[in-house]
DNA sequence: ATTTATTGCTAACACGCGTTAGCTGACTAT
DNA sequence: ATAGTCAGCTAACGCGTGTTAGCAATAAAT
């Protein structure tokens, strides 16, 4: 009997949890089965379920727990007592490194919410939303100071959002340059367009 | 007996693709049943086999009628005599065009490409690859040239593509602004990027 | 050492999937 | 009018899916 291996502090619905992310990755939530996710963990279909409830739950806690650290993120920034161009760049920071260093999570909360049933699904949504506004107003403020260009917020927002899932790219590339270099690059081209 | 609705030069194939392209978009190519999809053209899901072969086939159609139109494109583009910045722009509006006024289809070869089999896998990702080199490339002579800053171009490549597919969001908006300004802004913010 | 809770297993379920076979009705051309 | 092709239908197939029930083995607690 091939039991799920733990480390301390790790339980066993975590081990299942990061590997969906990486199978949700690799082949989409609705193509990634149960039972592709039970090898992978080395154990039987079955099993899973004295862990989870259920395999939309996985990705519940995937698309939420990511959600939840960029809300907490916004929170702080919008907080600080810095130039709106510094908020822009601090949250960018934050979105380039998350999807560095938690691809699989980030990439499948990006791409596989769709797949939430209500009332996940509005709720994510809304979160989203939100999120998005409260970015797009950090822009519109630098605007109004003549810290950025004169164009759309909701657009850039847009913009710099889809451009960090780029990363994806970056991880699956062969001939990578450091994620250092990969910040700095993506930071010059980002925060290099919304101003001057 | 419901026929499928036709106009003239238009297949009774091409309408199940347009559908299709439709209803991958909303719900992925896996989550998206041949009985959605009939269901969608208005007849049942066996008659659908009468113009297609497979379900996979549809993908390929998308995905490959996609990739040939930036192919056809940069090909284009290189030809021209004109400065690595007018290239990039050019190309960019190109495709923010393509994801404006063909948004279905090239969303879904955005997204959905994974889902295809070998051999059309592998061949699709090598166009992909090769694309992206050469477009890549333009922006090296532009570094060259001194027209464009000094960034890694492999990274401003995967910054325009992703940035461009973020249009999704545009079409799915409630409060749009107009095609014409989004073309402007996104030009504004990664041409200014790039370039000083 | 014995009990209790945890974690695994096998077997099976009901269901939705892509697809095929075989047939019927409807346009098209002679 | 008649023959032939096209485009639809119903029924059904085999398969893979998420999930449950019931039981066995292991680990934890007494």
């Amino acid at each position: 009997m091939a039991r799920i291996k733990t480390d301390k502090n790790i339980s066993r619905k975590d081990v299942i949890v990061t590997k969906a992310a990486t199978l949700f990755r690799e082949k989409g939530f609705k193509a990634a089965s149960m039972r592709d996710l039970a090898e992978a963990v080395g154990v039987e279909a079955a099993s899973l379920y004295n862990h989870i409830k259920s395999k939309t739950e996985l990705l519940h806690e995937l698309c939420f727990s990511v959600a939840n650290r960029f809300l907490q993120k916004i929170d702080e920034v919008e907080a600080e007592k810095i130039t709106a161009i510094e908020k822009i760049e601090k949250l960018l920071r934050f979105h380039i490194n998350e999807m560095i260093h938690h691809y699989e999570e980030v990439y499948v909360s990006d791409r596989e919410w769709k797949h939430l049933a209500d009332p996940y699904l509005s709720n994510f949504q809304n979160q989203r939303r939100i999120y998005r506004k409260r970015f797009a107003a950090i822009i519109e403020t630098g605007i109004r100071n003549q810290e950025v260009k004169k164009i759309d917020a909701p657009t850039a927002v847009l913009i710099m959002l889809h451009a960090i899932s780029g990363i994806e790219s970056w991880h699956r590339s062969t001939q990578k340059i450091s994620a250092a270099e990969l910040e700095e690059n993506m930071v010059t081209i980002l925060v290099g367009g919304l101003t001057q």
